[in-house]
DNA sequence: ACCTGAACACCGTTCAAGT
DNA sequence: ACCTGAACACCGTTCAAGT
């Protein structure tokens, strides 16, 4: 319906040129993703897309955990880590922090998808996570804890997904009287954020991520190395001092 | 199977006592999910676990979406709050997050069911943010910001949930060897855990919650309404110190 | 090797028929 | 009101048969 050529009704047996790719198949797949929901990109869903029947898909994919998979590194290809190469530690973690999320935002129903599936060692995910490991070694974290600094991080941003991919007004408590502090806040941030054009959703990520950040930054201090902060950035908040707004 | 009774083979027609109600199967379909994960607690599973027909669950629950709402809450209800009535706001919202995350590692397959599905505003869950945001006004934050303070933590906690429910040899690269830099922090890391005895999921929501917290109190220091920190915990670390290991 | 076509073993959900 | 029993419209996946 939304494809290409008009495909004529093509009789059994193998076609003189393949109609079928792995990557075709994962990239169709987070179309109909993108556009009817997870629900819509079934295997049979995929293969009526590309026209073809969905038996056909198994000569390019093992089955549906396959299929997840291949849609994850998709979207994982696009997370820049060139931050690392050029910026102090703590400016590259918040790139890669706001890629990150931007990443899974453009696709949300594939975040809880693929938050949950065991990494594929050949994966493009992988290089990701050595970009990132490399850089904070290299910016003086010790070897045995750069990995929860990321995991941690991780942590958050993936949170920050899934809570973006949710409805915005899921936490409407609605017009309940029993619950005055709760409606109360909800009510005092939307009209506070309705003057300023900035979502629920930004807002959360935005505090977080300065907030993890602050304490990240004051970890790294405090390591045994000492004060070597060799590359923090110069003047950034560590401390309890005034955020500017 | 696993049930109770020798359930003697029922005729049609309305039964003189009751054998089901919602919260018998929003239980049932918690306890399917411990024991075989999410996909061996549909419909058809919950009915035949309880010795009787699927079509019989539909006087009791809506519906698939209806049935994972009513688990959500049964998982919710266990989050303690109590820690808001008695101890600083930056205390009770540590206790928060490690009972939070605890009451969904214990169901590790419900977690990135229930993230994404919208509030029931008539739900456990409600009473719960209710009891977070009163804490967080009373203790001095401004009413337009508490609501952001706390999805930021809860991203947080469920991102961690989520890396909890997950393999804990996810990330392991192999032995591939152009990753080096994160071979290399992948593997001192857990020969450093392996000494403690910390698991590495424990290990990344330890140093993300303490980063977190150290930040918040920093933004809170930072408020207009100055360092009135009026309850913030005496003596807890909120910059630069050195952080007891 | 790579497609079709038919089949298998599942789903969630609806609804009349019973009591 | 609340259960059974049969049916409907779906799934993912397998596999022989074609080229």
């Amino acid at each position: 319906m939304t494809t290409d050529a008009p495909t004529a009704k093509r009789r059994a047996g193998r076609p003189k040129q393949n109609v079928l790719s792995p990557r075709l198949i994962h990239e169709t797949a987070l179309r109909l993703i993108d556009e009817h929901g997870v629900d819509g990109a079934g295997m049979r869903a995929i293969a009526k897309e590309l026209g073809v029947r969905p038996s056909s898909l198994y000569n390019h994919v093992a089955g549906q955990a396959a299929l997840v998979a291949g849609v994850r590194d998709l979207v994982s290809e696009r997370i820049p880590t060139e931050p690392f190469t050029r910026l102090p530690w703590d400016a590259a973690l918040e790139q890669w922090a706001l890629g990150y999320r931007l990443a899974f935002a453009s696709h949300p129903p594939t975040i809880a998808l693929l938050a949950v599936q065991p990494l594929d060692p050949d994966s493009a995910t992988s290089l990701m996570y050595d970009a990132v490991a490399a850089a904070l070694v290299r910016a003086g974290w010790p070897e045995e804890r750069a990995l929860s600094v990321i995991v941690a991080l991780e942590c958050f941003i993936l949170g920050a997904a899934l809570d973006l991919a949710a409805d915005q007004t899921m936490l409407d408590p609605g017009p309940r009287t029993d619950v005055p502090g709760f409606s109360g806040v909800y009510r005092a941030r939307a009209s506070a954020l309705a003057a300023t054009g900035v979502s629920p959703a930004d807002d959360a990520f935005e505090i977080g991520l300065r907030s993890m950040l602050i304490g990240l930054r004051a970890e790294f201090a405090a390591l045994p190395s000492g004060g070597v902060a060799r590359e923090t950035t110069p003047g950034a908040t560590t401390a309890g001092e005034k955020i500017a707004g």
